[in-house]
DNA sequence: CGATATATGTCAACAACACTGACGTATATC
DNA sequence: GATATACGTCAGTGTTGTTGACATATATCG
C-alpha cells in the first residue's frame, strides 16, 4: 500500500485516475453494448462481424465493398466470408455500380432491413436510456469527447452525418 | 431516395439520427482506441486479451482470478491460456490469498508494470487529447453518458474508483 | 469430523474472426 | 495496348472465444 500523494501532486494524481476512468468506460461500455446483440446473433448462426456489415450496409445503402472495408478496417478476405453468407441467405444484395461497373454496391434486402432493425433496436434503446438519464447537455459533451477519440479521417465524416462513407486507406494487400 | 420527413416527425427523425450517431461513435472510438496498442502487442507476440489482463491486474493489484473473470466476462479456460503465458514470461505473479488460500491473487511484476505503462500510455494520451479538446464540461457529460451505457453492476463500482473489483456473476460453467 | 461448496486448474475439441500470401477476372484509365 | 483498380477466391495460420469433463485444494456447514 502506498501513501496518498503529497498535495503538490494531487492534481496530477486526479488527472491520472481520470484518464484511467476514461479507458475503463470505453472497455465496459463496449463490452455491455455488444453483449445482447451478440446473443441474438448467435441464435441466427451469425456473429458480431455479420452485425457490423448489416449495420453499415443499412447505414449507407449502395455502399461499395471498398468503402465498407475502409470503415471496418479488416481485410477483404475477412469481409468476404461474412458477406458471402449474408448474400447467400438474402440479407444483402449486390448490384454493379452505375458509373463504375467493377464495383459491387451493397444494400439490405427487406429481410436484411428487418434484421438490422431488430439488432440495432437493442443498442438504440441502450443509447436512448443513457441519453435520457444524462440529459441533453451531457449528450453534447459525450459526442465531443467521443469524436476526439476517433481518428481525423472519420471524425469529419461523422459530423456531416448525411455524407457518404469516406474512402479510408485499407489494410493489408 | 425518400423525401424529407414531414415537420411533425422532424423531432423523431433527429432523435433517430442521434441514436445512430451514438452507436457509431462507440464503434469508431473503440476501433481506433485499440488499434495502436494492438500493433505494439503484436511485436511482443501478445494480443488484445493479454492487454486486458495486464491492464486490470495493474489496476487492481492482488486481484483474485474470479474477480478478474467477472470483469472480463470470459470463461476461465479463455483466461487461463493468456494468464499462463503472462505468468511464465514473468509479467504477472500469483500468490495465495491471505484469508482464503484457495485464491491466487495476481499482481504485475516490474516487467509487467513497465509493459502496462507502455501500452496504456497510448490510450491515456488519446483520452487526454480528447478531454483537452472537448473541455471539462464535456468530459463530465461524456462520463455520465458512458456510465449510463454500462450495466448497473459495474456502474457503481466505477464511480467509487478506489473500490475493489466487484464480484460479478461469471459465465459458463 | 465428514459432506458439500467454492476457487482454481487442466485437457480436449471446436467456432468465429482476424491475418498473410498468391493468384484470377473484369473494367477503367492513361 | 499497357497498367491500375475493384473485387473475388483458395489455402494456411493464429488469437480468442466457447463447451464439456474432470482434478485438487481449501473453506464452510451441519
Amino acid at each position: 500500500m502506498s501513501a496518498d500523494p503529497p498535495p503538490a501532486f494531487k492534481h496530477l494524481f486526479l488527472r491520472d485516475e481520470d484518464l484511467r476512468l476514461g479507458i475503463e468506460l470505453l472497455f465496459y461500455a463496449y463490452r455491455d453494448f455488444t453483449a445482447e446483440p451478440d446473443q441474438m446473433l448467435e441464435k441466427l448462426g451469425f456473429g458480431r462481424a455479420h452485425h457490423r456489415v448489416i449495420y453499415f450496409v443499412g447505414r449507407y445503402p449502395e455502399i461499395a465493398v471498398g468503402e465498407l472495408l475502409g470503415i471496418l478496417r479488416i481485410t477483404k478476405q475477412s469481409l468476404s466470408r461474412v458477406l458471402r453468407e449474408l448474400l447467400r441467405k438474402d440479407y444483402v444484395v449486390a448490384q454493379p455500380g452505375v458509373t463504375d461497373r467493377r464495383q459491387r454496391r451493397l444494400s439490405l434486402t427487406t429481410t436484411g432491413i428487418a434484421l438490422e432493425r431488430q439488432l440495432t433496436e437493442n443498442q438504440r434503446g441502450r443509447v436512448a436510456a443513457a441519453y435520457r438519464a444524462a440529459g441533453a447537455n451531457a449528450v453534447d459533451g459525450f459526442k465531443r469527447v467521443m469524436l476526439g477519440l476517433i481518428n481525423e479521417t472519420d471524425r469529419a465524416n461523422l459530423l456531416g452525418s448525411t455524407a457518404s462513407p469516406l474512402r479510408a486507406r485499407r489494410r493489408g494487400q
